[in-house]
Parts: C-alpha cells; sequence; structure tokens
DNA sequence: TGTACATCAGTGAACGCGCGTTCACTGATGTAC
DNA sequence: TGTACATCAGTGAACGCGCGTTCACTGATGTAC
C-alpha cells in the first residue's frame, strides 16, 4: 500500500511497469523513455522526479525482476526438498517459467546491455538470484563420489547456459525460428540427459 | 576479386564490414548507418547505392556470418571423422571458437532482432549452417539402440541451446559477470557431461 | 589513338522525426495554527 | 473548522542532437566509334 502520490498515485511503478510492457513489446533497445512516460499518462519531465534517466528506469526494471526470479526459484528449490535431485530439476523448469511468465524482466535484465556493477543494487539482486541455482548445485554435488566430481559452480553454470540458450533461441517468439519442441519438454530433456551424466539419473529410464 | 567501382572500390563489402566492426563494438543497435558509412569513408546516402537501408545491411552481415559460420562447422565436422563422436564434439567447439573470433557476426546473427524469413538468402544460409549440426547429431544418434533413442533433433538442440548460453552469460565482454571458468572450458566439460548422459561416452572417466 | 558520349557511384544539402534532457512554472495536496 | 502557507509531483515549452532517408547533382570511369 504505497502512499498516494500527489497527482498520479505512485507514478514510479506506473513509470516501470510501463518500462517492462514496452520493453517486452519492442525489445530493450526500442524501449524508449518518451513513450514510457506517455504510456503511464504523463510528461517525459516527469520521468526525473523518480529516476535519475533512461538507463535508471531499465536498471530498476531490471532490479525487480531479480527479486521476482530470485523468489521463484527460492521457492521452485524449497529448501531442498523433497530431494536435492528434485530440487535441481524443479529450478530449471523456474527458470524457463519465470522467462515465460515475465517477459519483459527477462530481457531487461539479460539482454539489455546493462552494466549490472554501475548499481549496486542491482548487482545485489543478481547475485542473491544466481546464488540459489548455485547453493542447489552444491547440494546436489554432495551426492557424487568426490573423486569424480566437478567443482559444483561448473552445474550451476551448465544449467544456467542450457536454461538461457533454450529461452533465446526456442522459447522466444522470434519470427522465422521454429521451435522443433515445446521448450519446456526440450529443456526437461536437456537437464535429464545432463543429470544422467553426472551419474545422477539411473542410465535406464 | 570484385571487379573495382568507380570511385571507392568494393564500397559495398567495406560497408559490411564497417557495419561489423560497430556492432562488435557497441551492439546490433548501437549500430547506425550514418557511422558505418562516416567508418567506410563515405556519405550515408551512399549506402543506399549497396542497400536498400539499414536492415538490409544488417541482414547482409548476418549472411555473411552465416556462410563463415557454416563453413566452419563443416569443416570442423569434416565428414564424420574420425567419428562420429569426435566430429560432434568439433561442431560443438566450432561454435565457440566461431563466437569468439566473428563477434560483430554472431551478433548480427543471434542478437540483431533481424527477421530471419524477411530475406530468403538469409533463410537459405541460416538453414545450411543449422543443418550441419543437425546432421551430426544425427550420424550420433545411430549409436544409441533405437528403443531408448530420443530424436535427434532434440540433440541438436541441447547442444546448440548449451553452446549459444556459455556465449551469451560467460564468453562475452558483460561488464560485471564474470565467468568462474575459460568458456571453452565450460562447454566441452558441458557436452561431455550431456553425451555421458546420453551413453555415448562410458560413465568411467 | 583520340574524341564524344553514356553510365552511375558517390556527393552534399535538406527533410522531418523522435529522442533524452533542462528549466522555470503551476497548482493540487498536505500541514500548522 | 477555517485560513495561510509550504511542499513538490507533474507540466509544457524548448534545446540540441543524430538518426534514416530523399533528391537533384557531378564528375570520374568505361565504351563506341
Amino acid at each position: 500500500m504505497a502512499k498516494r502520490g500527489y497527482h498520479h498515485g505512485n507514478l514510479r511503478q506506473a513509470l516501470v511497469d510501463a518500462a517492462l510492457d514496452l520493453i517486452e513489446e519492442k525489445g530493450p533497445t526500442g524501449f524508449t523513455l518518451s513513450e514510457a512516460a506517455k504510456n503511464a499518462g504523463v510528461t517525459p519531465a516527469a520521468v526525473y522526479r523518480h529516476f535519475e534517466g533512461r538507463e535508471d528506469l531499465i536498471v530498476e526494471a531490471a532490479r525487480q525482476g531479480h527479486e521476482i526470479f530470485a523468489e521463484l526459484m527460492e521457492y521452485a528449490y524449497n529448501g531442498g526438498k523433497p530431494s536435492a535431485l528434485e530440487a535441481f530439476e524443479a529450478t530449471g523448469r523456474a527458470y524457463l517459467a519465470f522467462a515465460r511468465k515475465h517477459p519483459g524482466h527477462y530481457m531487461a535484465m539479460f539482454e539489455s546491455g546493462i552494466s549490472a556493477n554501475k548499481n549496486p543494487e542491482l548487482t545485489a539482486a543478481a547475485q542473491r538470484s544466481s546464488a540459489i541455482l548455485e547453493r542447489a548445485a552444491e547440494a546436489l554435488s554432495e551426492h557424487i563420489p568426490p573423486d569424480k566430481r566437478p567443482p559444483s559452480s561448473m552445474f550451476s553454470a551448465h544449467i544456467w547456459a542450457m536454461s538461457h540458450g533454450v529461452v533465446e533461441l526456442f522459447a522466444r517468439g522470434t519470427p522465422g525460428s521454429r521451435s522443433p519442441f515445446p521448450p519446456e519438454d526440450l529443456l526437461e530433456a536437456g537437464i535429464g540427459i545432463y543429470l544422467r551424466g553426472l551419474g545422477l539419473i539411473p542410465p535406464d529410464k
């Protein structure tokens, strides 16, 4: 329940929301401060009451994305229940679900070319979300014999990379690129094969 | 040996090269027709003697990228020699090598938001390069018992996705994102684990 | 070989546009008394 | 409750800018005779 503003009533968030819609529609670079302001029913100059400028608005959109993302991942991980393996798989699914459900956020986070270390709050939010996947990987890695255990940060990097690749190449409405499979199935199968390669799933299905 | 132009001497290619440099430097959307013209030592209007406009220039850059990419993949695949497995792994490495060596092309191809099906020549070039990875996957898939063999187009999609994800997340000079491992090692390890999951590599290293 | 002509790659000026940003302002809202 | 005042979110006009694109042109190059 944010306190109502003098005229608009929480313009700050309305601008972020408008920006997210535009980013989803036109990509992070097609996004325009002026248009976001217009869509929020406000003059471009009004934006400067709440943000330093165009980039700052994108940064805030990305930051909120990381918050939501972290929450979703945390929820999917569920403290490693019912098993490290299942929790890990759930985070993979959560990744894709997030990209699907919050395309504007996703684009602001991963496709806008923001320098993540420019804004400390953004950095913190990004680290928080990636930490969850790393924790899941670490818990999982304990089920592998230590002598043949690759570093756990490598798992999370692999899963992150495959998830991101699936999103970018097959889950996006890029015109002309037809997905051979539903992205969810594709990712789930890929992660399954990968975990089998780690010896975490019995070779026989 | 292109015939020399009247004044400039193969301005068309010079413009493509300038565009590639700019795309590499500033991203596909930071790229500007006017600046590309300037860097080629020519007036912006001259561009219209060779291209329909800004987008057409990007499309040509992407098309050339797909040609190079296809050649590289073809070379790496090497007709499936010495083995289907090794040839497949080589194409994975070639993917990353291409992204590293030709970042401008890579960005034009995969990050410019071009509608691939707008230009038939671009579509053809893109299909040619992706066909090679699919062929490699198909050859590999014959080494898996048919009853537990997933569709081969799924392999190539998985490898493609992981490769792309590694490039985007860990091989790019995105400021602030530190790569935990050399991208080459990361990808090679990931593909190795994946192929082990398919039963194509013995579980014991 | 020399001359007249045709071609057409690149010029330079101009255009309309929307952008991000600034600034002095205004007037609705909240507050003190 | 009513009045005077302070606050400050949003306005509207203006700016300089570089963009993509157009157009009539020019002058170097190639070609026919």
